[in-house]
DNA sequence: ACAGCCATGTAACTCGTTACATGATTAC
DNA sequence: GTAATCATGTAACGAGTTACATGGCTGT
C-alpha cells in the first residue's frame, strides 16, 4: 500500500498532523512558511485538487467550516495518519534536488560582463537576506512550543536547518564575491 | 527576444559554450557532472528533444559526426550564443528552489520512532560523503584551466560552491544527529 | 463604494519522467 | 558470442503552473 501519490501530497498531509483543521486556503498559507524553504509550495489550483484527491481516497475528510462564509475545513483522517507513517517508513527519502539559477549563471560568467556576475551575486545577497528574515520570523512563532518532546520540535529544527543553510549561502556568495572583485 | 525556452533549454545550450562540438549521448554527461549538482541533470529523452528544438530555432547546428558509427554532433551558432547571452543579461536569476526530502521528513518526526529518523540523517550524511566525493573528482578535472580568465574559471567557482554547500549540509546534519541523540 | 482578502475551483498547457524500441560498436 | 557502452529517438503519462472564473466577507 501506500507509495503511488506524489510526494507533495504526502507534504500536504503532513501539514495537517499537527492537531488542526485547515482549509485550503489555509493550508496553502501553512505550505508558504513551511514547505517553500525546503520543498515547493505548490499552486493554490493544485492544493485543492490535491485536497480532492486526498479526500478521495479517505486520507482526509472535508467539513463545512462554522464561518460566517461557506468553506471546507479538512482534517487528517486516521487512515490518512497510517498512509503517512507506512510511506515514511517504507521508502527512501532520497538525495536533495537544488535548482540554483545563480550557479547556473554562474558557470556562465565568461558570456556576460565581470560587473554582470558581480551585480547578479550581490543581488542574490539581497534575497537571502530577505528570506532569512522571513525565516526567522517563522522560528520565532515556533519559539514556544520547540522544546523535546513539544508539539512543534521537528518543525523547529527544520528551521533552525534553513537558517544554517542560509547563513552558509551567505557566507559563501560573499567570500565569492571578494574572488570576483580583487 | 530570447526567453520562451525552458531554463534547463539555456542550460545546455550554456554547456555548449565551451569551446566543443557534442552528441546528444556527450551533452547527457557534460550534464551529469555538472548540471546535477546545481540543476537537473535531464533525461536522455529530453537532451534529444531539446536539442531538437534549439536545432530548429537555429541556436545550434547538429553535423554528422566523423566516428565509426553515425552520429549528430551538435554546436553552438552565433546565434545561439546572441540568445543566451541575451537571456542572461535581461532576465532575472530568481531565488533557488531546493527539494530536501530529508528535510521534509524530519518535519514530520513526531509520526515515527526516533531511532528512524536517526537513520534518515545518518543515511543522508553517508550519500553527502559520496556526492562530495563525485564532485571532488569533478573538481580536479578543472584544476588546471581553473585560473583568471581560463576556461574553466567559473566552472570551477561553482565546484567550489558545491563543495562548501556539501560541507555546510555535513556540518547541519552532525548536529542534528548531536540534538537527536542526546 | 471600493479595495483587499478569503475561498474554491476549472482548463489549457509545459516540463520532465519512465518505458519502450532500435541498432551499431567495442571489449572480453 | 555476448555484455557493456554508445547513440538516437518515440509515446504515454503525471506533476505542477498560469490564466481564468466566480463570489462572499471585511475594513475604511
Amino acid at each position: 500500500m501506500s507509495q503511488e501519490l506524489p510526494v507533495t501530497g504526502y507534504a500536504l498531509l503532513g501539514l495537517l498532523t499537527f492537531g488542526d483543521a485547515l482549509t485550503g486556503y489555509e493550508l496553502k498559507q501553512r505550505a508558504d512558511i513551511t514547505l517553500r524553504f525546503y520543498w515547493t509550495s505548490p499552486a493554490m489550483s493544485q492544493v485543492y485538487s490535491e485536497l480532492a484527491r486526498l479526500d478521495e481516497l479517505g486520507l482526509v475528510r472535508g467539513r463545512d467550516g462554522d464561518g460566517s462564509r461557506p468553506t471546507t475545513v479538512y482534517r487528517i483522517t486516521a487512515k490518512g495518519e497510517r498512509w503517512l507513517k507506512s510511506w515514511l517508513e517504507s521508502t527512501e527519502a532520497g538525495f536533495p534536488v537544488l535548482k540554483h539559477p545563480v550557479a547556473l549563471r554562474l558557470l556562465l560568467g565568461h558570456l556576460v560582463d565581470p560587473e554582470h556576475t558581480i551585480s547578479l551575486i550581490e543581488r542574490y545577497l539581497a534575497d537571502l537576506a530577505q528570506s532569512r528574515v522571513d525565516l526567522e520570523a517563522v522560528r520565532e512563532m515556533l519559539r514556544d512550543e520547540d522544546g523535546p518532546g513539544e508539539r512543534m520540535e521537528h518543525p523547529s529544527m527544520v528551521a533552525d536547518w534553513g537558517l544554517a543553510h542560509y547563513a552558509s549561502e551567505q557566507r559563501i556568495a560573499r567570500d565569492l564575491l571578494d574572488r570576483l572583485t580583487k
